[in-house]
DNA sequence: ACAGGAATTCAACATCTGTTGACTTATCAG
DNA sequence: CTGATAAGTCAACAGATGTTGAATTCCTGT
């Protein structure tokens, strides 16, 4: 009985893997069950099919391991980064958000996560939802350019150079005032 | 003879359309067809099939109006977002990239589009790479905070608290310097 | 050792996709 | 009017995908 769980788990890593960093539409359950040495079929038995897999896959996506304040706000998407570098093996849930938000089986319930728990918990931090949705917009963009476009530009992650860049346009985020 | 030009023509304008803003893979080649009121075998015949019609679109996506310089760059931007309204019948060109940028089979000739023409062009007016990479990933991520995500706190396109904030992270790129 | 149930595999399904070649219709010069 | 060529339609294909229910293997308690 125990067993299963396990399985269940290594499904859910290895669907994590995949569908984070490629795209819902673009993987194939079969993928999946192989890259996890099981079954397809255990799929739909144990999440009742591909769209439970995935949503099994969203929760706890965007917890944050601690609420900082906006004096650390900055040095902790840094580290966010640093933890997901390019081509690794743990896509973050911003290439989550940013392969399938516009899904149209699954782009909804992405949107919605985000929505209530990433954006929710920003707006909170920065007290202002103007200057909320700037921040997450230079996120998004950010990891757009390093991890999918691989901008010349855009430094080698890890990099003072690189930290630089992307502190530079943080701040500027939070520095917006309405006109 | 000419009559053939017209219909290729009908199927590339809704390729664009559908495409563009849905992505390659989540569109199929009979629904394009039905919206330009042919059939399916015609995409095949004029185009050599779906990569080819995606292709063909791809054709003058990037080219701009005219060249702005440095100081015209802010606006004709923020004129790019005007006549792409949320929701609208033509996507942009932004828009294109971050559907289509990470797909498997169309990726890396978007990418490459994007490199040629957008990306040169960037750091030609701008006149350093870097500086042009953080434009670049102003634009995206705010395309997507706005087109995708819909983030509440970007204001309504078209009204000035929109392009306050847009030139704002905007101008922030262009500002950046080397630590 | 051996039943009984849990865990997993297997084979088949219906559906959707892009593509192809044969067929039919439209257009127009002579 | 008529025949040839262009333009478009039709039906069928092979491949892939998610899903399902029966069959099989594995494990555990007695």
């Amino acid at each position: 009985m125990n067993k299963a769980l396990a399985t269940r788990e290594r499904l859910l890593t290895e669907a994590r893997k995949l569908l984070w960093s490629r795209g819902y539409s673009n993987v194939s359950l079969r993928e999946i069950a192989q890259g996890a040495g099981v079954d397809v079929a255990l799929v739909s038995r144990y999440f009742g099919g591909k769209r439970g897999l995935f949503e099994a896959t969203l929760e706890g996506a965007f917890d944050a391991p601690s609420l900082p304040d906006e004096a650390q706000l900055v040095d902790t998407v840094l580290q966010m980064f640093r933890d997901a570098p390019r081509g690794g093996d743990t896509p973050s849930s911003l290439q989550l958000i940013q392969t399938n938000a516009n899904d149209p089986e699954v782009g909804e319930t992405v949107r919605a996560a985000q929505s209530e728990s990433m954006q929710r918990i920003l707006e909170e931090i920065i007290g202002d939802k103007e200057r909320a949705a700037l921040f997450m917009s230079v996120l998004m963009g950010f990891a757009m350019a390093e991890k999918t476009l691989k901008l010349d530009g855009i430094a080698v992650p890890g990099t003072p150079a690189f930290e630089a860049q992307l502190r530079h346009l943080m701040v500027a985020a939070l520095r917006y005032e309405k006109p």
